[in-house]
DNA sequence: ATAATTGCAAACTGTTTGCAGCACG
DNA sequence: CGTGCTGCAAACAGTTTGCAATTAT
């Protein structure tokens, strides 16, 4: 198991401790990760209480939230306001493509050019510190799934107040 | 308040109908809207409860996410997790720069390239359907402000897993 | 009339916190 | 050993829901 090993190593890196229960979940982490797809801390959750794991909900939101921070674990904001996560692919520097409908995810590594967003930090007085880009659509196995919930159609969506 | 008639004629617009709570709401949106700040459903709630106006959080709520859909509203998502709302500005398509302090929006043009996007469906397999870019930092009023909760400093950051 | 909308209170989801005990280094 | 981490339960924030009463068309 050399990814969870390395996901330990970035507690050591950040000099936590390297627990038992961080050990735990850094495996399930891993093995969440296989199939490609972002999960949720309640499924993260349930994994572990499955394997009789004794690990508490306060501890698995700890440990994320640290994860998060260091960057070993992308969050993802779905486009129904739910969130998941994932452990980051090896590239650098991406972003987010999910499916409405599954909540798979896919990086992408496009992006804006870095002298624009900094022209509109100096045009606006702001020092941009993270940006985040985000693209929702319905993925091949998803598409044809009809209707989604509550969506209004486009042409009563009204632009430019 | 030429600018509230424009909400009203968005529920018009979509047949929904023009009722008294809705009215209200419609002007304390274009009050709050003043200031180009966001605001939470929870300062629109008390705002309302100032003036007696006796219309439910139920009702802020469900009146919120109309617009929201009609996109008369933009639902802004903040660096820290939580979520404010303004009225669109004129413009047309748009994103947002915010303050990671005072939730201070700002709307900028830049954008993807559509012909970008597109090309990351194709490869991924995607219909993809909307898109949000998001810039995060501090505004001028804010740099200054000193330390940002529970913020990992940059070198401890570890990238690519 | 009559179907949409409202207000209320209660339910819910996702997340955070206080604290006593445990365990890593 | 001492501090950081853990588990628990309870608290919390934001949002949604069921339903009977109300109101715009």
């Amino acid at each position: 198991m050399d990814k969870a090993e390395r996901v330990m190593a970035a507690f050591r890196e950040f000099s936590e401790r390297s627990t038992q229960p961080r050990h735990v979940i850094a495996e399930k982490l891993v093995a969440l990760g296989e199939t490609g797809e972002a999960f949720s801390v309640e499924t993260l959750l349930e994994e572990l209480r499955r394997s009789d794991s004794g690990i508490g909900r306060a501890t698995v939101y700890r440990t994320i939230e640290k994860l998060a921070q260091l960057k070993v674990l992308d969050r993802i904001d779905f486009a129904d306001g739910s969130r998941g996560y994932r452990l980051c692919g090896t590239k650098g520097h991406h972003h987010h493509l999910t499916c409405r409908a599954c909540h798979r995810v896919v990086e992408f590594e496009l992006c804006l050019p870095q002298a624009k967003i900094d022209a509109i930090g100096r045009r606006e007085g702001f020092t941009i510190e993270d940006h985040e880009i985000s693209l929702y659509g319905l993925c091949d196995a998803c598409r044809g799934d009809k209707v989604l919930k509550g969506k209004v159609p486009k042409d009563k969506v009204l632009k430019g107040l």
